[in-house]
DNA sequence: TCTGGGGTCCTAGGACCC
DNA sequence: TCTGGGGTCCTAGGACCC
């Protein structure tokens, strides 16, 4: 049996853990530059706002109805998160972390009652991060998922062990809510008449692989209770990192565009090292703004092949710049830039050329450095000046909540009062 | 009339997830 | 004024090999 524990209104459940004022009320949190809705307490979901709603179009109903509304604080999320699966690892052996806000368990072996092993996941992640979580059991990946939604709406804990159980929650599933089915195939699926999760598993194995793949046929043996998606507790190292970002307003010229990019390029390099690749090959884009439909618009890419594969800051900033250099043209209003390293190779094999006299060791120790001095004292306390100081291009982030639990200077204070 | 058979590697595009 | 960001896997088709 395999289980999966997901956090409820993850974003939001965050934001109530350090300000327990908005128990019961609705609480909202927004994409980066405050642009869409991305979580939603239950309270937020009853007032009908739906995900992905932009949230300038729904200023005022959310002020109407006296929802609290956050940007997002991934700094903060992604220390919760860790709170949690480490929470859960106390309880549990084979954990697989499989988002921020969600891991499977492997179940096989386990002697108790799975319910009661359930509830106690819950509560003891309640009690010890303050954040609540629900938990789906059932024989595979994407039953557990199914199990898992119901959870959501009972009391927070549902196995799906027997066959007629199962049977009778596959009937109640639309096919767009099963766990790798996304809006084209249930538009295919749909006009075949197939519309609940029930109805997916009777169709053939081979109609099934021939519309929907591999992957389509492993989901729907998956549905009929067959394991076919293995507990990945070990994940391999990324085959590429990206990192991008809409400016908080349109730019045109090309020094603020390139600072901001030498920004994104050097995460990507401190991502690089972190996972100790370095890449062989770099993205670079640039766009105007997509909603803008009255200015003219413009897309473009540049794919380079760097000599040497590197992690190194100012090499990956240099070729970015590079990039940006080919495909940027004046005249445009830009929204958004970004970057992609890929062809990653481990560090320690990383292919070298005869006429490479870069000095590879003097910049590996570099970057350790500059690295350990960023992780005591502060990101970007040495940077490079193509970084920039006056962060032109930075994001909208006007409704922003301190790091409670990862900065010194802000800590949650309470006022304790005099008499 | 009549032109083989068995592979690998790479990439773009399409689907999906959170 | 105002619309996010970061990934994965699979397949078909092209280029190439012997």
């Amino acid at each position: 049996m395999i289980a999966i524990v997901d956090c409820n209104n993850f974003y939001a459940s965050c934001e109530r853990v350090f300000n327990p004022k908005l128990e019961g009320r609705p609480v909202v949190v927004l994409s980066n530059n405050d642009g869409c809705i991305i979580a939603r307490s239950n309270e937020a979901k009853a007032l009908g706002i739906e995900m992905a709603m932009p949230a300038f179009q729904i200023e005022p109903f959310l002020q109407k109805h006296h929802v609290a509304v956050f940007s997002s604080n991934y700094v903060l999320y992604g220390d919760l998160s860790e709170r949690v699966m480490n929470t859960l690892a106390t309880l549990v052996k084979e954990i697989e972390i499989y988002s921020i806000d969600e891991a499977f368990i492997d179940l096989s072996g386990y002697r108790e009652d799975l319910t009661e092993l359930g509830f106690r996941i819950r509560r003891k992640i309640k009690q010890w991060t303050g954040i609540p979580v629900s938990v789906g059991i059932a024989p595979s990946k994407t039953l557990a998922k199914v199990a898992n939604k119901i959870a959501k709406k009972s009391g927070g804990v549902h196995l799906l062990a027997d066959p007629e159980s199962i049977r009778q929650a596959l009937e109640k599933l639309p096919v767009k809510d099963i766990w790798g089915i996304g809006g084209q195939y249930s538009k295919f699926l749909k006009s075949y008449g197939i519309l609940t999760a029930l109805d997916l598993t009777r169709a053939k194995d081979a109609w099934i692989q021939k519309h929907m793949t591999l992957v389509g046929l492993r989901l729907v043996k998956e549905l009929r209770g067959e394991s076919c998606i293995e507990l990945d507790t070990e994940p391999a190292p990324k085959k590429a990192i990206g990192t991008a970002r809409s400016f908080g307003q349109m730019l045109s010229d090309f020094e603020t565009i390139a600072e901001a990019l030498a920004n994104y390029a050097a995460t990507c390099a401190r991502k690089l090292r972190q996972q100790q690749s370095c890449a062989n090959m770099l993205t670079v884009f640039l766009e105007t703004h997509p909603f803008k439909e009255d200015l003219p618009q413009y897309f473009n890419s540049k794919v380079i092949t760097l000599p040497v594969a590197t992690n190194y800051t100012p090499e990956i900033v240099h070729y970015a710049k590079q990039g940006l250099k080919a495909i940027f043209k004046k005249g445009y209003q830009y929204k958004k830039t970004g970057v992609i390293v890929s062809g990653l190779v481990p560090e320690d094999q990383v292919q070298r050329n005869f006429f490479d006299e870069a000095d590879r060791g003097k910049q590996r120790a570099l970057m350790k450095v500059m690295d350990a001095i960023n992780d005591t004292m502060g990101k970007d306390r040495v940077r490079l000046l193509a970084q920039g100081y006056d962060r032109k291009w930075k994001l909208r982030q006007e409704r922003l909540t301190p790091c409670y639990t990862s900065r010194w200077e802000e800590l949650l204070t309470i006022d304790v009062d005099k008499k």
